[in-house]
DNA sequence: CTTTCTGGTTTCATTATGCTACCACATTGG
DNA sequence: CCAATGTGGTAGCATAATGAAACCAGAAAG
């Protein structure tokens, strides 16, 4: 079976147990441009169908797409984006991000613009608590209140060997 | 043959057509983590070793890992992130911040901290051109100097329909 | 009341995945 | 120097996921 990566005590692999998988990308790549009914996906994505309702059924069960009924006795319905679904935003920009800078820089197919201002967004940086930006060579991974002996005792034994990273 | 996504002149395609499946975002997690040869990678991430090496291989093609001879006579090497792959540290942070949030409320596994004050970093947020935070709802796609003329004609028709999205 | 559209499910061939075993070369210990 | 062990893979095979196409039921349109 495919291997699912929830077990591992990380919260990269739970996301991508959910999201993992690159039709469901592309799937909320699409929702995020205002597709929201199964033709329309399939036309858009190119899946097969049944991977596409695969995937709409795992996302809807997964809370990050909610199914909601419109023609009048309702066997026609729509898929929308549920508040974690949207929160993706964040993750998809990214993503595109990168694929402009590596892929198709100077040539970005989409650009993401403040809609009052037609300003493309800056770039995603990440920023310390105070709000100032924070460069890569600061950052460290550490255990948090969700980790478990497993996880902290990895995080024992790479501490005495480097500086961790 | 498993479909690529490159073809869709869109960088979220092309981006997940080089990390797009869930071994190589395991082993990028990894990789940010301080891990480097093959053995660790097996071990860390559980992945099998024809799978393991198929993966490592595609990434450092694409530009993300490069490998490092070790060993006095280089057959043992190590797998080092690139400059494109270390830029991935915010695609990352991105799935960590929302798995963090949804799936693992108040019981993070790990946290991305400051290395100089152990404090959290903050969410990453998408800000405008001048640095201002700018929400989801004033976000809007729209094609860039990349775009085809397919691309184009999508974006001619659905802003006929509606005021887009 | 027939036709078409939507939103699927079923079937089946093709690919990818995941084990386990195996192997070549290097290093280590004695 | 020689055996034992570690590293970094390949090879072969069973099983699971994917993708294409056909099929189907209910709703809407005419």
């Amino acid at each position: 079976m495919r291997t699912r990566f929830s077990n591992q005590n990380c919260s990269v692999a739970a996301a991508l147990d959910v999201i993992g998988d690159g039709w469901s990308l592309m799937i909320l790549r699409e929702a995020f441009l205002g597709t929201r009914r199964f033709s329309d996906f399939q036309r858009a994505t190119g899946a097969a169908r049944n991977i596409l309702s695969d995937r709409l059924t795992h996302l809807e069960d997964h809370g990050i797409l909610q199914r909601i009924d419109v023609g009048v006795h309702g066997t026609r319905h729509e898929y929308a984006l549920t508040p974690q679904g949207k929160d993706l935003s964040v993750v998809l920009t990214a993503l595109r991000q990168w694929g402009d800078r590596w892929i198709h820089p100077d040539a970005e197919p989409l650009l993401v613009v403040d809609r009052r201002t037609g300003e493309p967004i800056a770039p995603l940086r990440m920023h310390d608590a105070e709000g100032t930006p924070i460069s890569g060579r600061h950052l460290e991974l550490r255990p948090g209140p969700g980790a478990t002996a497993e996880t902290l005792a990895r995080f024992e034994a790479s501490k005495s060997r480097t500086g961790s990273r």
